[in-house]
RNA sequence: GCCCUCGUAGCUCAGUGGAUAGAGCGACCGCCUCCUAAGCGGUAGGUCGCAGGUUCGAUUCCUGCCUUGGGCGCCA
């Protein structure tokens, strides 16, 4: 024991002691809190009772950090740097104080006073090493936080199903995942939600697209609009109508131009001045309508099966991606239900709509937003806005705690009128949160991969799996917080080589399992183990990195950063591959050898509970 | 033009109101008769965009400027 502790030795203490009365601190708590196994929970109330003593009264955010320098100690706390203006004392003479009052523990070896004013403190190695046991007992749940009873919807991807999902999905799809996992793994009771847009006109475009190619079969060709969609799928499910149906949606292509404006002539190029990109819509418009027409109900079917494919193809892609979902969530039945219609009423009760031009105006700049939005156009139909209203109207209802939703970064302008919106209705807005999952740029041996939707050449998904596969996917897609703009670099995520991250952590999970079947021992015996020989600066390193992974799950949760644990499972990774290069696992001692296997398990342990949070598979051999 | 976002090592990126700002890749020098070299050790590499301000202390917070990307439809 150091000698700057060694008058400190009352332990343990009493609570009049380090709670006076007007102390803020509960001197009705039982004494066994102070003794928490968690290192750093312990530190804290070791702290707060120094603090009780030392000024009575005063309030403070205890702070511990794990120091990088390893000569700071195994916890730093800036406690004394946060007291200085309050008690207009130096950082240094508070911070001597506090270590003076500080109760003794077991678990601390060493409290010292450091730099401008830190409290530094040594653990015990006891301290450090009891986490293997720990992780060993708790195995699949360590590092689980505590239930909340709160309950999160995640919504997320939320594509449009009128195509294949593409690699900027993916990156949503691996988030929205990763987070969702993430927050349940925090303790949280967490819906995952994916929004079906169908009932809008980017459907009804789809649905056009398949008839038109359909119709192309039997020869009744309408020129091909270029805002129309381009894609082979378009082409198979328009088979798919035929071999099922036969002529049966076949009507003449000079009966459905009829009616409809003309497109303005064809440019090869695809690129049309405004005023024909305006003739084009109109154009493409005006086939929906003849097609509603001449079908009747028939649209209807061809809609169907349109939709109920790409979502069918959207599901199974996402689901091979390891990605899923507990609700899906159609934009269509808030229509049918009237749910819609209801919510603009109840803005318009509340007064916050106004008639303009024939439209129903939200005042939305009363809440925030830059503008008043439309939610119903002239032609009395609704807007994507009303019913994206009507939509966060419903998860409210349905009682979450706290609503998430992810979007691409481009739809940031829609933050502030859904959350006026919600204002408007009430509604705890501050309930709702929304992440941005900004672009995806490809990169193939150091060149951009050129990607444009409009002329239909984007990479989707699906090819970036086959071609990189599934675990370096997501590893690639989290190793980049959401918000920032992300380049993928394919050459690396194909590697297989020592340069790829996703190996790398994977490696150290493999390696593990590979000692372990050499050693040939029976694995229940090791959280029995004596953890004693565990004592070289590494081993000890380890012990600290398994202990912070509870907090980094409550950290990256609470700020919605799963990357935090990718960059998490990279260090202790690493941090493992360093122990396994400079010391034998497989010693001939007995004693030690089952004492590093039991800290190998615990880190084994980690690798694996974190890496399913995020997605990614822990082989046992590679 | 207005609003938001970004700027950290050659490259790709973490990070934080506090101690000497980190990692991976690339470069250079080493390590397999030994538990998987998909690994490890070491060296080099920085005015944390620029200028002010708040603070005991700013790369971190605030303001301005420059820069990156995005948003500003009765589109979804």
């Amino acid at each position: 024991m150091n000698s700057e502790t060694a008058d400190c030795a009352r332990f343990p203490p009493q609570p009049e002691e380090w709670a006076p009365g007007a102390g803020r601190y509960n001197a009705s708590l039982p004494l066994r809190t102070l003794m928490s196994s968690d290192p750093k929970t312990h530190l804290a109330e070791l702290l707060q009772a120094a603090l009780a003593s030392v000024a009575p009264g005063e309030r403070a955010d205890i702070q511990l950090e794990r120091p990088r320098d390893p000569t700071h100690g195994d916890f730093a706390s800036n406690l004394a740097l946060q007291l200085a203006r309050a008690l207009k004392e130096s950082p240094r003479k508070i911070a001597e104080r506090l270590v003076r009052e500080l109760p003794t523990s077991p678990m601390v070896d060493k409290a010292e006073v450091a730099g401008a004013g830190f409290i530094n403190f040594r653990l015990a190695v006891a301290a450090k090493t009891d986490v293997v046991k720990a992780v060993l007992a708790r195995r699949d749940d360590y590092g689980r936080g505590a239930p909340t009873g709160r309950k999160v919807q995640v919504e997320f991807v939320s594509a449009n199903p009128t195509g294949p999902l593409h690699v900027g999905h993916g990156r949503g799809a691996a988030y929205g995942a990763s987070l969702a996992c993430l927050l349940a793994f925090a303790g949280n009771e967490v819906c995952r939600e994916y929004y079906v847009n169908d009932a809008g006109r980017q459907m009804d475009i789809l649905a056009l697209s398949t008839w038109l190619r359909y119709l192309e079969s039997f020869g009744e060709t309408v020129p091909f609009p270029p805002n129309a969609y381009q894609g082979d799928y378009v082409r198979e499910m328009a088979a798919q109508i035929r071999q099922a149906h036969g002529s049966l949606y076949v009507h003449p292509a000079v009966a459905i131009l009829a009616s409809v404006p003309p497109a303005p002539a064809r440019r090869e190029d695809g690129e049309y001045p405004p005023e024909e990109k305006e003739q084009l819509e109109r154009h493409l418009d005006g086939l929906i309508e003849a097609a509603k027409d001449l079908l009747g109900e028939e649209w209807m079917y061809v809609h169907q099966h349109a939709l109920t494919e790409q979502l069918a193809d959207c599901r199974e892609d996402l689901e091979a991606f390891g990605v899923h979902f507990d609700c899906w969530f159609s934009e269509r039945s808030l229509y049918d239900t009237g749910m819609v219609a209801k919510v603009v009423a109840e803005l318009e009760k509340r007064g916050h709509i106004y008639g303009q031009d024939g439209a129903k105006w939200f005042r939305s700049a009363a809440f925030g937003d830059e503008k008043d939005r439309v939610v119903q156009r002239d032609n009395g139909s609704y807007t994507y806005f009303a019913s994206d209203i009507a939509y966060h109207a419903n998860k409210f209802e349905r009682g979450f705690d706290r609503v998430i939703d992810i979007w691409g970064a481009d739809h940031h302008g829609y933050v502030a009128r859904v959350t006026g919106a919600l204002k408007a209705l009430d509604l705890d807005a501050d309930r709702l949160d929304v992440a941005l999952v900004q672009f995806v740029s490809l990169f193939r041996d150091g060149a951009k991969v050129s990607m444009s939707t409009r002329a239909g050449s984007y990479v989707t998904l699906r090819e970036l799996r086959d071609e990189v596969g599934g675990d370096a996917c997501r590893f690639f897609y989290l190793l980049r917080k959401q918000d920032q703009a992300l380049d993928f670099d394919l050459t690396l995520a194909k590697s297989e080589s020592n340069d790829n991250p996703v190996y790398y952590v994977q490696y150290a999970h493999a390696r593990i399992c590979s000692v372990l079947d050499q050693w040939g021992g029976k694995e229940d015996e090791l959280p029995e183990a004596n953890l004693k020989p565990l004592a070289s600066e590494r081993e000890l390193g380890l012990c600290g990195r398994l202990q912070s992974f509870p907090e980094v799950v409550a950290q990256a949760a609470g700020d919605f950063a799963p990357h935090a644990l990718a960059f998490y499972l990279r260090d202790l990774a690493g941090e493992f591959h360093s122990w396994y290069n400079a010391e034998r696992l497989l010693v001939d001692d007995d004693r030690q050898r089952r004492a590093r296997l039991a800290l190998a398990v615990a880190v084994r342990q980690v690798l694996r509970n974190g890496l399913r949070i995020l997605g990614v598979s822990a082989p046992e051999a590679m």
